[in-house]
DNA sequence: AAGCTATATGCAAATGCTTCTCAATCTTGA
DNA sequence: TCAAGATTGAGAAGCATTTGCATATAGCTT
């Protein structure tokens, strides 16, 4: 059997991390959002599957599962860091700055731009992150 | 007379702000620092020059200096902003993951490809924030 | 199905950075 | 020089996040 169905949960068995109820439902929750959520509303949103579940372990799952490449932490503010699977294609962000809204766009241009400009200065890229800030146009 | 020796100080006069021998320290600091330092690295150089400053008030000048445009505060790593003052031209940061080194950068063509993406979306941009995390190439 | 054992959890205390409170001290314009 | 009000230092408070520890439990082994 191949990894056609693999899923975060089946990840987990793989690396011989444990599947818990808590586990569960925080992956539920992060499956189910589209507006990358903060720890707290994760944890809200958790335990409305799960009540049992505390804030300890979502912080600790959030952590586990950012090593494991299944999620994405985001520090768009400063007040509070975002979350969202990592299961799409790679994207950037744009905040909207009246409303807080994320929308994701893609750009392969400016990724080259991006390795380029590296490239120049000496430097392989591992990573990198940009965040445009902006209002709906009038 | 114009603003030909226009200055952070004088800048401060004119927005009816006062001049006081910490904010002096703190502005010193900054114009002598080429590593975008922490809150506590200002705080123990500007302690050199005036051993009387403290922590509240770099936090306090520094806040005021940003909303003033005269610092711009970086979140490179999630753990403790960066500051540099804003006399430069507008530039990225290239962040060297084994040294923690900051180069920077400016790419028009990559702020150029912003703006119209942000159009495409209906955005008009504000600000952006653009970091790459890599290594030395071989 | 029951037992075992290391992993995972909840709770609460601790942390690290940043902000606030407030009496005392300065800067500045008159 | 003076008064008025802005600014400061010291420490308490805030917030998001992390950690210590006793208990609970997943998942392997009988």
């Amino acid at each position: 059997m191949t990894d056609v169905n693999a899923t975060p949960e089946t990840d987990l068995r793989a690396d011989g991390v444990r599947v818990t109820r808590q586990r569960l439902a925080i992956l539920h929750v992060l499956r189910e959002a589209s507006d990358h959520p903060r720890a707290e509303d994760i944890l809200t949103r958790a335990r409305q599957q799960d009540p049992s579940v505390s804030q300890a372990t979502v912080y600790r799952t959030l952590a586990m599962l950012e090593k494991a490449g299944t999620v994405l932490r985001n520090e768009f503010d400063g007040s509070g860091a975002r979350f969202e699977l990592a299961d799409r294609q790679h994207h950037d962000h744009l905040i909207d700055l009246d409303t807080g809204a994320v929308v994701e766009f893609h750009s392969p241009r400016i990724e080259q731009l991006q390795a380029e400009i590296a490239a120049e200065l000496g430097y392989d890229i591992a990573w990198h992150r940009l965040e445009l800030y902006g209002r709906k146009m009038p």
